[in-house]
This record gives structure tokens, C-alpha cells and sequence, in this order.
RNA sequence: GUGGCCAUAGCUCAGCUGGUUAGAGUGCCAGGUUGUGGCCCUGGAGGUCGCGGGUUCGAAUCCCGCUGGCCACCCCA
């Protein structure tokens, strides 16, 4: 029989990459709560009208990205393929915004895209987002790429850039439309065929086009079709970053890939992924979005970020720490008469905090050592005949090779000052070198 | 979705232009006599050579299809 493998473009998270993933996803949840976020959870399956509606008919998720499926009623479901029309549609389904305005929230899960899975891009993937809701300030786009900035320094990641555009306003974006529109009609034989599609649904996108780049170059520029309050709206927000320290670069070619977005979008890129896909996330201000999913118009900002992609940052440059979660201890028995009583042992040793394995299997002292260390244990306690015998345990400290005989009641304490030593001795290496 | 490259033990790979029971290193398990580790020695387990067809007296090795991975495009996370 054929053996079963994990789905096409899907990961297994094994235990080595499920410590490095929780260490970021506990940092990213630990900064936005720093500035107010707090945490929510929606649904992996929404209406497929939700993206439809919410992130546009015309864009690349919604026309060739999405796992779209039909329940047993024969309602239209799909695996979401992004995190914000979700997060918005339980915010204002539960009236959140009728309390406290902006909702401040921070979210990390599964999305699904269809599209042909390469290094740092499956079908499933997971992102960390934020999303501010109800207020339409300037200040509120620029606190929402703060918290991105203080999260990759949180990772130790530097050599971050950050791309800012201005999508300005609906009135803005249509003035703009007609004029791309313009100049774009006269050349449309020249166009790629994707371009000429979109030259007729969605101008907008024209600028994402590299073939036709020499094109794109000579297009009108975003800027001069945005009025006046669209203007003071960004250079706030281009003002408010540079005063929190953060190096943004205005790229007006900038559009991002979904309808929802307005005034400030914008995108994290890093060098090192070269090859792989570079973006590790972005965002933006989406104040249309509300409508568009039949609640009342409600302004909202915020960002999403690839967590794989992160983390293959976070390999590249050394930033992911050794796994927090490593045994303390390793707790052995030398014969099986001795099971019971090095199981009580190991029991205390939780009791008191420490991460301790068990080994009662029949098998060679010196090869339970050596499972010992290859555990990352620190300590081995020994429990033998002699040791069952006068109520004491061996305590041998893996690292200093040395040991002693220790009465069952001090043996915690006796452990806890090795393991407390061993650490002092690590972070004093590490911090020389 | 389009095009290209790849697929041999848990891992990294060897296997020349098709020829007898497919190898190495490493890892794993066990032993090196009686309760002590990260070294060493010995032994062992583990592969339908991704899957399915075809060519051939004979295929891991050639051809086709499929699946999966990677790369580019596209797009983005």
C-alpha cells in the first residue's frame, strides 16, 4: 500500500520548527499587546462572498487563488486566503466598534492559496496581522507600521525595508483611473495580454507589470490625482514614521493587490530571501471595506505578514534561538525494580518546575546517559538499588562530569542550583562572544 | 496557471555509456560481563531505487504518463 503523504504545497511543522515558530508568534503577539492589541480567532472557512465582495472579483486571489468548495446544503465556501475581511465581519457582526473605538487587534492562523507552491510559498501558509478599527487617522497607519518595525527587531532581524505609497481617496483613485486609462488606450496594442485585461478591469494593477516596465515608467504618477486632504494624510503618516525612527521609502508605483485597499498601503521587504519570494508581508488602510461587506462605513487600517517567511529570515541570519523548551532533566532507573521509584523521583523534580524525562526502559546505564545528553539534559538522576535503599538519589551534572548522592529531600534544590549554574555559565558565553 | 530542473536507506550522497543478491558516510538499535554519557571497537535492522506503464534476454540506469519538490514567470505571504 502506497503510504500517505501531506497534501501538495502543505508542511508538516515538525518539533524543531514548532519551537522556532512559537518563539515568533509569541513575540509578535507580545508586541502588539505592548501597544494595546488584543487577540482574536475567526473561522478558517468563510463565505466565499466574503472575498468575492471584500478583496474584489479582479484580483489574483479571488480569480485563480482560493480553495472554494460547497457544503452539503450547497452553500459556497472557501478556505480563506487572507485574514482582514474576516477579522472586520466579526468585529462589526458582534458591534465591537459600538464600544471602544479603534478595536486594536492582533491575530496569527492558517491561509490557503492555490497557487503553484514554491520555496516560501504553499497552499497553506500562516501570517500574524493586526488590525486597527473605527478610526480613520493618519497616526493609526503609522502606529500599525510601528508595531511591524518593533516586531522584527523583537527578532533581532535588521536590513528591513519598508515600501509606503498612497492609494488616496475613492474620488482620488478614480480620477487616477482615468487617467491611466488615457494613457494607456493609445498603446494598447503594444500591451502584454495581461495588461490589456486589466487595462479594461482593473487600471490600477497596470502598474504591477514588469514586461511592460518601460511603460509603467512613463505612466502618470499616483501623487498628482490625490487632493488635498489625501496629501496631508500621507506626508502625517510619512512624518509620524520618520519620528519613530523608521526608515520608510515612497515607492509611487506601489498598488498593492487587493480592491479594499485606500490611502496608506505598504509592504515589508527583505534582501537575504533573494531567490525566494522577498515579501514578508504588508498592509495597509482599507476604509471601504465595511461597505463593501454591508456593515456601515466604518475606517480601519492594518497589516499581515508571512510567518514562514519570517522565520527563513530569521534562519538566514542566526536570530532563532536554541529550543526553550529542552529537557532539564533525564531521570533513570538502573534495573526494573527501580521503575517505580525513579517515576516518583521524576514526578518531584515537575513538581518543582523542571522539564524531566523518564527512562525506566531495560537497557544499559551508560546508554541512558547518552540519551541523556542527546536530549539536551543538563542533569541525570540516578535511581538504583543503593539509592532506593537510603531514600537518596545520584545527581550528575552532564556538563562538569561530576556527581553526588543526594537525600530525596533536597534533591530539587540540589538540581535547581546546577541548572541555575549551567544557565549564569551560558549567558556569560554568550554574551562575550 | 505557463516553462525548466530534480526524485536511490531516517539524513547527505555514490552507482561510468542498461548486466548477476543496490553501496558509502552519518544516524538508529544491540554487544564490548556484573550501576555511569558525549571517544573507540564489533554486529544488526533499515531501500517495491517516488508511483504506473513501455522498450529489452535483462533497467535504479533508456522512453512516456502521473505524483511531489525546487527554480523562473505570474503574483504575493
Amino acid at each position: 500500500m502506497p503510504q500517505i503523504a501531506a497534501p501538495k504545497g502543505t508542511r508538516d511543522i515538525l518539533p524543531d520548527e514548532f519551537a522556532a515558530r512559537r518563539w515568533l508568534l509569541d513575540a509578535h503577539a507580545a508586541v502588539a499587546e505592548s501597544f494595546g492589541y488584543r487577540g482574536i480567532e475567526t473561522p478558517i472557512i468563510e463565505s466565499t462572498e466574503l472575498f468575492s465582495r471584500g478583496v474584489g472579483t479582479d484580483t489574483d486571489i479571488v480569480e485563480k487563488q482560493m480553495f472554494t468548495f460547497e457544503d452539503r446544503g450547497g452553500r459556497s465556501l472557501t478556505l480563506r486566503p487572507e485574514g482582514t475581511a474576516g477579522t472586520l465581519r466579526a468585529v462589526l457582526g458582534a458591534h465591537l466598534d459600538q464600544e471602544l473605538r479603534p478595536v486594536r487587534l492582533h491575530y496569527a492562523g492558517p491561509f490557503f492559496r492555490a497557487e503553484r507552491p514554491q520555496a516560501g510559498r504553499q497552499h497553506q501558509f500562516t501570517q500574524v496581522g493586526i488590525e486597527c478599527i473605527g478610526e480613520g487617522s493618519p497616526a493609526l497607519d503609522a502606529e500599525i507600521i510601528e508595531v511591524a518595525w518593533r516586531f522584527f527587531k523583537a527578532l533581532g532581524i535588521d536590513g528591513i525595508h519598508l515600501q509606503v505609497n498612497s492609494l488616496g481617496s475613492p474620488e482620488d483613485r478614480a480620477r487616477y483611473r482615468t487617467a491611466l486609462v488615457a494613457y494607456y488606450t493609445p498603446l494598447e496594442a503594444s500591451l502584454c495580454d495581461d495588461c490589456r485585461r486589466r487595462l479594461h478591469t482593473n487600471p490600477l494593477r497596470l502598474l504591477d507589470c514588469k514586461r511592460d516596465a518601460g511603460l509603467v515608467a512613463a505612466a502618470p504618477i499616483l501623487w498628482e490625482s490625490l487632493d488635498r486632504p489625501s496629501r496631508d494624510h500621507f506626508t502625517t503618516v510619512l512624518r509620524d514614521l520618520e519620528s519613530a525612527g523608521i526608515d520608510a521609502i515612497r515607492n509611487d508605483r506601489l498598488v498593492r493587490g487587493l480592491d479594499y485597499y485606500g490611502h496608506t498601503v505598504f509592504e515589508f521587504w527583505h534582501d537575504i530571501l533573494q531567490g525566494a519570494q522577498s515579501s514578508l508581508g504588508g498592509g495597509g488602510r482599507y476604509d471601504g471595506l465595511a461597505e463593501l461587506l454591508g456593515f456601515p462605513s466604518t475606517p480601519a487600517t492594518g497589516y499581515a505578514l508571512g510567518v514562514e517567511r519570517i522565520l527563513m529570515v530569521a534562519r538566514a541570519v542566526g536570530t532563532v534561538p536554541s529550543d526553550p523548551a529542552a529537557t532539564d532533566v533525564l531521570v533513570c532507573s538502573v534495573e526494573p525494580g527501580q521503575a517505580e521509584a525513579a517515576a516518583g523521583v521524576a514526578r518531584l523534580l515537575r513538581d518543582a518546575g523542571m522539564h524531566s524525562i523518564l527512562d525506566v526502559a531495560e537497557r544499559r546505564l551508560d546508554r541512558k546517559l547518552r540519551g541523556a545528553s542527546r536530549a539536551g539534559a543538563r542533569v541525570a538522576v540516578i535511581v538504583g538499588e543503593n539509592e532506593v535503599g537510603s531514600d537518596s538519589a545520584v545527581v550528575r551534572d552532564l556538563d562538569g562530569r561530576s556527581q553526588q548522592t543526594v537525600p530525596i529531600a533536597e534533591l530539587a534544590s540540589t538540581v535547581i542550583r546546577i541548572l541555575a549554574r549551567d544557565s549564569v555559565a551560558e549567558t556569560a558565553i554568550g554574551e562575550d562572544s
